[in-house]
DNA sequence: CGCGAGCTTGATGCCGATCAATGCATGTGG
DNA sequence: CCACATGCATTGATCGGCATCAAGCTCGCG
């Protein structure tokens, strides 16, 4: 039997491919074209596991590579010297991590897997070489980094003008528009984060997110079992969030 | 007399020239060698005054160009649907304007001079065209990206974890360090924005903002006339700031 | 000079922080 | 298998910082 029958039959579980991925639609690859993606293909060759609560990248590391998330769930931290710590954000399944790096050559925040979890390793200095072959893939990473930006002014809207309750549910509406992007359900959804951290990338302490949480079970707008959260009255959430987020 | 004697006599009063530029050290040039300059040059043509309380873009606006600070004070601003304005950012001499909109071909903020000011237009699908070409600038382009977004997580964690103080000293001395860079004073300073434009970058009331400058000069930190800001004990301001921006 | 935008200062109230106790799920060792 | 520890979440009571409301003040400008 020939090696190719052999992988027909039993195929690489996680093959390394762009071409190949499910997530292609969401990630770096957007809007490249088919030839064009196997010269991708040959720069993203490498995965990585991260095992829930390692770091992927701290703070201070060389910045030598951007990663994409091919499964589960991170979160990225700043730390101020005097220990303040702040959730900066949230990644899924093919969202990029590590742009911070790029300005200084060094990362500037913790990103921290919150369940077992793999990236793609996209090594920077190839991926820039690349993108100044395939413009396609230079636009594509352009858009990535300018709406990184822009959801940034978005957290910085509801930190600086939101109260606890709409805070929580521009959260949420966020969350499950991201994964309705994926194929999710878009009123159940399994918390993979803390109160506390919730409460770090909203700016408040746990105590009031889960105020908050209970106060929207008790208007019948959600029902909250722990982290298993069923979105009940999704107009009323809606409402709740006056901001474009 | 040839018109080139004419010109040393006298010279056009702001040649749009990157490589003539002053600001070139500080803006999308650095880094940039000689002769590529020229290239730059050529893409960087036009210039474009913005009065004092005029927009140079506003949010839904089709994206074409960035814009880089010739002279002058910009703020950019968010709103939420409901009218809820959010403060992104102040703009200087030399920083880099209308990052927003690649990702969208839509600006998603508001750009607004504070005073009389001038832009230097960058017609953005040809910098692409450019950055491929020019290694050095695309390196630039990359970095001032990366840049923007490791600020956002700056004010972010200001706004997710500081007091009212904290949030204002933090402000001055990131404009101070900025204008230092620029060859200003350490120590002196003319602000640009009003309390309450201070109060909406930093999530405060403008009376917040006024309260805060006050105790500052109670306790000698600073001297307070207006708009008129003397840093006095820079150090005791330092300690106010417990955070890594 | 008088007007108005922007700033300061005071009095009061509310939202969310803080402190504290309890509940609940998971895991571990006896 | 149960006892107990541990981490996370919920809920209540109290407190404090900032928002809000309100009144004057300053300065530039027509």
């Amino acid at each position: 039997m020939t090696t190719a029958a052999l992988a027909a039959i039993r195929p690489e579980p996680f093959k390394v491919a762009c071409s190949s991925c499910n997530l292609r639609e969401l990630c770096l690859p957007v809007g490249v074209s088919n030839e064009q993606l196997e010269r991708l293909d040959q720069l993203v060759s490498q995965r990585r596991p991260v095992n829930r609560g390692d770091s992927l990248f701290r703070a201070g590391d060389a910045f030598t590579s951007l990663y994409a998330v091919r499964a589960g769930f991170f979160k990225t931290c700043v730390a101020s010297e005097d220990g303040r710590e702040q959730v900066t954000g949230f990644q899924m399944a093919g969202e990029v991590l590590g742009l911070d790096g790029i300005g200084t050559e060094r990362h500037t925040c913790d990103a921290v897997a919150l369940e077992d979890s793999q990236v793609c390793v996209i090594p920077f200095q190839q991926l820039e070489e690349l993108t100044r072959e395939l413009t396609d893939l230079q636009r594509q990473f352009h858009k990535i980094m300018s709406r990184e930006i822009v959801r940034d002014h978005g957290v910085m809207l509801l930190l600086g003008s939101m109260r606890a309750e709409e805070r929580l549910a521009a959260f949420l509406l966020n969350l499950t528009q991201r994964l309705r992007a994926r194929g999710f359900s878009a009123s159940s959804l399994v918390l993979r984060m803390t109160r506390e951290e919730i409460g770090s990338y909203l700016g408040l302490k746990l105590e009031t997110v889960s105020r908050a949480f209970s106060k929207f079970q008790d208007d019948g707008v959600l029902e909250v079992k722990q982290r298993q959260i069923t979105i009940l009255d999704s107009a009323r959430l809606q409402e709740l969030v006056g901001a474009a987020c």
